[in-house]
DNA sequence: GATGAATGAGCCTTCATTCAT
DNA sequence: AATGAATGAAGGCTCATTCAT
C-alpha cells in the first residue's frame, strides 16, 4: 500500500483517520515519544492495520510533515508587495493567529520537530523558508525606505510574528491555565492585543 | 540514594553531571522520547550508576522540572512596582532574553513539558505562576491607569514577552537556519529588535 | 478448495503456478524460513488467492513433499534384478544425476526436510524407502555372491550414489563457485567422473 | 558487549552456551527459520540476555559461520604433496568422516548456508576455498601424471570426498532411519565402505 | 475466482529497572 | 561508589490466516 492516491473510499477514509490520529499523538509527544499503539488506539484500529496503510511509523510522520511547511509558508506567500504595508503585515498576523486557532496540532507538530533539531524538516527550512524570508525581507526593507512603516529588522519582525502567534497554539495549555477558566477562549483578546502592538510597532512617524 | 543532601564531593559532582546530561537529552526529545542510555552515555556513566543517584528516569526529570519554574519566575518577581514602568518592563525583557541565551536547554525542557500538556508542571502553573501573573498584572494595570505606559492587556503583554524571548531558545535551530551562517549569533540583533518594539508598544503618548 | 481434482483449466494452471513458486521458495529457505508473501510474489498472485487454492502454508508444503519421495524412489525401483548388474547400477547413477540436473529444487527441498529432522517425510522414509532399500540390498548382495560385482556394503553403496549425485543439486552453488566461471556446466564432467569411479568400485575381479 | 575477547568467566561461559545453543538451532532450521526464542530456550537464558552478549541474531550467526570455513578447510590443508598419494587421500577422507561424526551440526550449518545460496559465506568460498582446491588439484594431477594414482578429475574427486563424508552428518537422520535400529552407529561401516571404494578408485594399475 | 481489508500471534530489539558483587 | 549481569514489558514490524465483497 504505497499508493500516493488512495483508490477506494475505505482507503481514503482510513488514511485520513490514521493521519488525524497520528497528528494528535505526534504533536503531543514528538516522533520518538509517540507509539504506534497510541496512534492505533486513537484511530480505533489495530496496529497491523495501521501498517497496512503506511509502511512504517516514520512514513506516517513523513506524510504529516511533508504537507506542513507548505501550509506554514502559505500565509507569508500572500504578503503582497503591492498592497498597503501596514495592512499587509497586520493581515499576515491575523492569518497566522487564525492558523494557531484552527490548526494548533500542526503548530505543535512543527514545534516538536524544531525542538528536536529539525532532523526531517531542516532541509526545507534552509531551502524554501529561508528563500521566502529573504524575498519578503527585501519587500519590508523597501517599505521602510519608503517611509511606509517604522524602521525595524525585517527578519526579526517575521520571527516576532511567528513566535507571538504560534505561542497561542504551542503554549495553549499554559495560556489557558494562567488566564483561568473565566476566560475560556484566549483568541479574541489575543487578536486585539496583537493588532494593537503591531500597529504601534509599525507606525511610521515615530522617533 | 534518597538523601536530599548529597554528602561526599563525588556524589555532588555526579549528581550534577547526571542532571546536566539529562537536561541535554530531555530538552531535545522530551520525557518519553529520551532514554536512560542516552543520558548515561552523555554523562559518561553506566546506566545502573545513574539509578544509584536517582531512583528512576522520572525522578531525574522531576528534579529538573522542580527547579525550573522557580528559575523561570524569578525575572518576573524582580519586576518592581516601585520602579520606572517602562524601564522595569524593558529590563524584564532583557533578563528573559538573557536566559534564552544562557539557558536554552531549560527553555526547551519547559517547552516540551507544555507541549505535552504540562502533565508534571501543570499544578505549579495553575498555582504559583498564575498568582504571580495576576499580581504583576495589577501593577501593570496601575501603570496604565497612571498614564505611565500605553494601554495594553497586561496578561497578553506578559505572554508576548515570554514568546518573543523564548522563541530564540526554543526555535534557535530555525532562527539560525533562516538567518544563515553569515549571522552566527542572533542575540545582539534580537536584543535591539525587542528593545525597539517594546519601546514603541509601551510609549504612553500614543493614540 | 479442498477438492482433490481441480475442475477448470484456470484452477489447474494456478495450482501448478503456486506449487512451482512454492518449490522455488521452500527449496531455498526451508519451510519455516519461507513466507507466503515470497511465494505469492513469485507466483504473481495475491496472498489470499494462494489460500483459496491451498488451505494453508503447510498444505502447500505437504503436497510438494508427497509427490517427492515417489519421484525420488522411482529410479531405484527401476533397478532390475534380472539385468546386467554393473549396467543396472551405472544406469541408476545416471538417472539420479539426471534428476539432480533437471530437478535441483526438488533435491534441495528434500535436503531441507532431512536437515530439519524429517518431521514430515520421516514416516515415508522409515516405511517405503527403508523397505525398498532392503529389497534392493538383497539383489545387490546376490550379485556380489554371484561374483558379478565386487563386494561392497549394499546400503552404503546406495548412500554413496545418493550423496554423490544429489551433491550436484544441493551444493550446486558451491560447486559452481569452486569451479569458477570457465566451467559453466559441471554436469558433463560429473557424469564422466561418476562413471569412472563406479566402474572401478564395482569391477569384480579385484583383490 | 562487542568485545571480541570476553573478559570475565561468566561472559566466557555464557558466550559459549549461546553459541552452542545457536548452533543447535541454526543447523536445523537455517537462519531465517530459527528464532531467538528457540535459541534462548535452548541456552536456558532470557532473550534480552542473549542480546546482552550478541548485538543481534545476525551477529550470533556470523560468529558461528566465521569459524566454520576455516575448520572446514583445515583437513584439506593437511593433504601433503610430499606424502604417499593414496595414503594422503585416504587420510583426508578419514579426517572428513571424523568431522562428520564429531561435528555434525557444523556440517549442517554449512549445508543450510549453501542451500540458501551462500549469502554470507559465498565470498569465502569463491576466495579461500577455490584457491585451496586449485592448489590441491595441481598436486593430485601431478600424482596422476606420475602414475601414483589412477587418472581422475581432481576437482570432482574432492567434491566426491566432501559429499560422501558430509552425507553422514547432513543426512544422518535418513541414514539412521534406513539402516534401522539394529545398526545404531553407521560410522564404522561407513568408514570401511569409504576405505574400500577410494582404494579401488585410486588404484593406479587399472585400465 | 480474486482481492482489499483486517488481525492475533509472533519476531527482533529496546528500555527501565533490579540484583549481585 | 560502581558495574556486570539479567529480565519483564513494551515497541516496531512481519506473518499466516480470515472475512467480506
Amino acid at each position: 500500500m504505497n499508493n500516493r492516491q488512495p483508490k477506494t473510499r475505505i482507503q481514503q477514509k482510513n488514511t485520513l483517520v490514521i493521519l488525524e490520529a497520528a497528528l494528535d499523538v505526534f504533536s503531543q509527544f514528538g516522533f520518538r515519544g509517540s507509539t504506534l499503539d497510541q496512534i492505533a488506539k486513537t484511530a480505533g484500529m489495530s496496529k497491523p492495520n495501521l501498517l497496512y496503510y503506511f509502511a512504517s511509523k516514520e512514513a506516517i510522520h513523513t506524510v504529516l510533515l511533508e504537507g506542513l511547511l507548505e501550509t506554514w509558508l502559505e500565509p507569508l506567500h500572500k504578503l503582497d508587495a503591492a498592497g498597503n504595508p501596514r495592512a499587509e503585515i497586520l493581515a499576515y498576523v491575523h492569518r497566522k493567529l487564525q492558523m494557531s486557532r484552527d490548526f494548533p496540532r500542526e503548530s505543535r507538530l512543527f514545534a516538536n520537530e524544531i525542538l528536536q533539531g529539525a532532523p526531517r524538516i531542516g532541509p526545507a527550512i534552509e531551502g524554501e523558508l529561508k528563500k521566502l524570508v529573504e524575498e519578503k525581507s527585501i519587500v519590508i526593507d523597501r517599505w521602510i525606505t519608503e517611509g511606509k512603516i517604522a524602521p525595524v529588522d525585517p527578519r526579526h519582525l517575521l520571527f516576532s510574528i511567528w513566535s507571538l502567534t504560534q505561542h497561542y497554539a504551542d503554549f495553549d495549555v499554559q495560556v489557558r491555565m494562567v488566564l483561568g477558566e473565566e476566560r475560556p477562549d484566549p483568541f479574541p483578546d489575543a487578536e486585539a492585543f496583537l493588532d494593537t502592538i503591531f500597529t504601534r510597532i509599525l507606525a511610521p512617524d515615530q522617533k
